[in-house]
DNA sequence: GCGTATCGGTACACTGGCGTATCGAAGGAC
DNA sequence: GTCCTTCGATACGCCAGTGTACCGATACGC
């Protein structure tokens, strides 16, 4: 909680940390790119303050312990990874979505990877991470669906409505797993466009 | 390696092990029990030892290191989490495939989970993992699949048969991060009946 | 039955990470 | 310019897990 406050905060209160934000940001882009690259449990206090040349007494004085800085890390660098998509149609939406979601999938598909294990042992990790990297790309196809149903493009019960978010989040984080490569731009367009449309009965499959 | 020759053959060359087969499922059981519950870094060998009353040494002395233990425990209780399916249709298939992947995803969804990060690290676990949670399922997907274009149900070329594996994989994936809850049985129907055929071309859109 | 090798169990070094304590240095407040 | 706090760095104690060594007991082969 004190390190966030005192890290986003330019000036304003008697500042005590020495932490700029800037600097910040560098401790949390560090923790997240080793997070990546090695996983929640093969992250260790002293490799982040090695890689970011601080000392360990720094990282434990401002944020108290290992999954506290992780959090803070995932807070502190919220980015929307779905800016608003509003293309006027719901297939347009989808298909930028896709397009959005691929081109960042080098990105957010190893970060919930690395994090997805480890968050079912802890509640703050859990909440951090669904309140960072799942609900906000949730919380977007849903309003497109949504949009969808008010321009009257699909029916609000159609049946397959509830499964666009499952399919699409779930396809990214499979294919790495069947096919060994990252589910990037040009697959999940082709998902999108043969798979999620015709579900929704928006595109006449082609026979 | 040597164990499992060891322990898999019931008796021809004088067994020097005293481990029999039933006594080395118990062992793979409880290393794939420890597994879904805590997590592949979380298992030790002392837990292992614990739990199955049996001393370090003899682990150590059978396996040799935590690693090939694992992957002897996916390898000794392979078991075809698909069974034969074939219904004589590409629907009833897929229908019959939700139902069995839900009545056993408390089973290998965890299971799954546990081990897809650990086995970015260990290119053994990743090809045990592979070969006994993947492969089977995904091959089992495929021939329906292949099945339902030589019976002429579906084109060879639809568009959206290259997903229906990582579809059904993948949101037995996603679920759990989405929802908090595993893709049941229920849920995996409704899933196949509403996204998936319709996608196929295989069910007339309800509208 | 007897020998032998493995079993289960424990004790042991060794490693590596966590978190604390302590230090000189540096930079801002006034 | 002085004071004071935090910084970076290092050393330390602690704990947990790995893998080895050793033990008596037990069950199998013959």
């Amino acid at each position: 909680m004190s390190p966030q406050e005192v890290a986003q905060e330019p000036a304003h209160t008697p500042r005590r940390s020495k932490i700029t934000p800037e600097r910040a940001q560098e401790f949390y882009a560090a923790v997240l790119d080793m997070l990546r690259e090695s996983g929640y449990e093969a992250l260790t206090m002293e490799g982040v303050a090695a890689r970011t040349r601080c000392g360990k007494s720094t990282l434990y004085r401002q944020w108290g312990s290992k999954p506290e800085l992780v959090v803070a890390a995932l807070h502190g660098t919220r980015q929307a990874l779905l800016p608003h998509i509003d293309t006027g149609s719901l297939a347009g939406d989808l298909r930028e979505a896709a397009r959005s979601i691929g081109a960042g999938s080098g990105r957010d598909t190893p970060l919930v990877h690395a994090l997805s294990h480890a968050a079912l042992q802890s509640p703050e990790l859990l909440c951090a991470l669904r309140e960072v990297l799942i609900a906000p790309g949730l919380a977007a196809i849903d309003a497109m669906v949504r949009r969808g149903v008010e321009r009257g493009e699909i029916r609000p019960d159609n049946p397959a409505a509830e499964f666009v978010s499952a399919q699409l989040l779930g396809v990214m984080r499979a294919r790495p797993l069947l096919e060994g490569k990252n589910a990037d731009e040009a697959y999940l367009t082709r998902f999108v466009e043969n798979a999620i449309l015709p579900s929704l009965g928006l595109s006449a499959p082609a026979h």
